[in-house]
DNA sequence: ATATATTTTTAGCCTATCCTAAAATCGAAA
DNA sequence: TTTCGATTTTAGGATAGGCTAAAAATATAT
């Protein structure tokens, strides 16, 4: 069956609030996601759960079914493949595409997608540093941490962000922590958390622990 | 004013009916266009007509406004700038492209449009053999003539072509009818208007009449 | 175990877009 | 100039998606 763009849209978001389908997620932090209200939601979910992409109990939340699962991912996929191509090959910054991207996840055309990814050579990344899946739904995890949780002295790659909003990543562009930095945990203040990191054992760099928590690292 | 996706497929289709705004078009020509009925074209018309991008006289017909003019450039602009990128870059055949790019014409990002342009090079031509209108809707015309009104003996070349259906395009692309082709008329049938012309001075082809007016000759 | 607070759903309404059937209008022919 | 057939509009209704306000259900705190 067919989904509409706000169907899409919705289920997305349970997804990506449901941790991947892994917890049970509520009509109002759906609401809030989407920015619509309470009422709303309920209404679509009575729907969806006709649909039987999510499993829905009213007053209890939802879950996210396989068949669901397996759509979201469709639409996730086709959100990170336009913003690769947005980035590589139309220049637009990291902090410009998700607005666009928004807009052409909804494009129904499987032969534009393979095509799409053939031509960016089948990317597993997307300019966030969030994985692509597969045209089987299948996602490549990287182990990750948050840079906030990252111990004095240790040291890891910036992999992804958590934040994808423009203001977020152009304070990032600003002080020039993009995906790929090798960074060090010099030091941690106790106090309210804020930390100082070594980037490309060159720059030091301050942040505070609600930016460091939105910046996400792999390990080495 | 912001138009509708629905709002922006009427407004191209009264250009397109009206021959680019010269004459008034009427309720019924606009719903077979738009597969739609006749009464729902009713409705559209007083809202079109409401945001001033046509002007509607009840009975009457509608014209497209300087306004509705340049809005329907911008969304044809699109269409077809999305045509060569899903041709040149994306390998799609000339007679995949227009269903998608019915639907990619309605994307909201003036930049992205921009970038497309500068990616594609500047286009001046749609796979199809349609001008592209630049940013402010100005439209290079190349003087050409249906192939079906060419006299004996007469030569040109093959620049666009009037019917962009799958049918269609597959026809010509089996018989080697292709934008660019060389063409001389060989024959002209009184009978029933088909004829026999020569393509890249080497093959002979035999058309009917209605294959031939959906050919576009530049003569030379 | 109640009472209160929070969350969620329902009821009723709105706009956009489409439909069918009926009414209105127009224009061509008699 | 009247009439008739084609065209167009209107009336009434459907579905999708959104909203506010009120009601209902659940969760929390005495
Ligand atoms: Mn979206
Ligand atoms: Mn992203
Ligand atoms: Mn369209
Ligand atoms: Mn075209």
């Amino acid at each position: 069956m067919e989904l509409t763009t706000a169907e899409e849209n919705y289920l997305k978001a349970i997804y990506h609030l449901s941790d991947g389908g892994k917890k049970s997620v509520s009509t109002n932090d759906i609401a809030a996601e989407i920015k619509t209200k309470p009422a709303s939601v309920s209404d679509m979910l009575r729907k969806l759960g006709d649909k039987e992409v999510i499993e829905y109990r009213k007053y209890y939340g939802v879950n996210i079914t396989e068949e669901g699962k397996k759509r979201a991912l469709g639409t996730i996929r086709k959100h990170r493949l336009w913003e690769v191509f947005l980035v590589e090959k139309l220049q637009f910054a990291w902090d410009e595409v998700h607005e666009v991207a928004e807009e052409l996840e909804h494009i129904q055309s499987p032969l534009l997608i393979q095509r799409l990814d053939a031509y960016l050579n089948y990317p597993k990344f997307d300019p966030h540093g969030d994985p692509i899946p597969d045209e089987f739904g299948d996602v490549k995890a990287r182990p990750r941490v948050a840079l906030n949780e990252m111990e004095l002295e240790q040291t890891g790659q910036i992999v992804a962000v958590k934040d994808s909003s423009a203001a977020f990543l152009r304070y990032l562009d600003k002080v020039g922590a993009y995906i790929g930095a090798r960074i060090k945990v010099l030091d941690k203040v106790e106090f309210d958390g804020s930390l100082e990191i070594l980037v490309d054992q060159k720059k030091t760099l301050f942040m505070s622990k609600d930016v460091a928590a939105n910046i996400l690292v792999q390990q080495s």
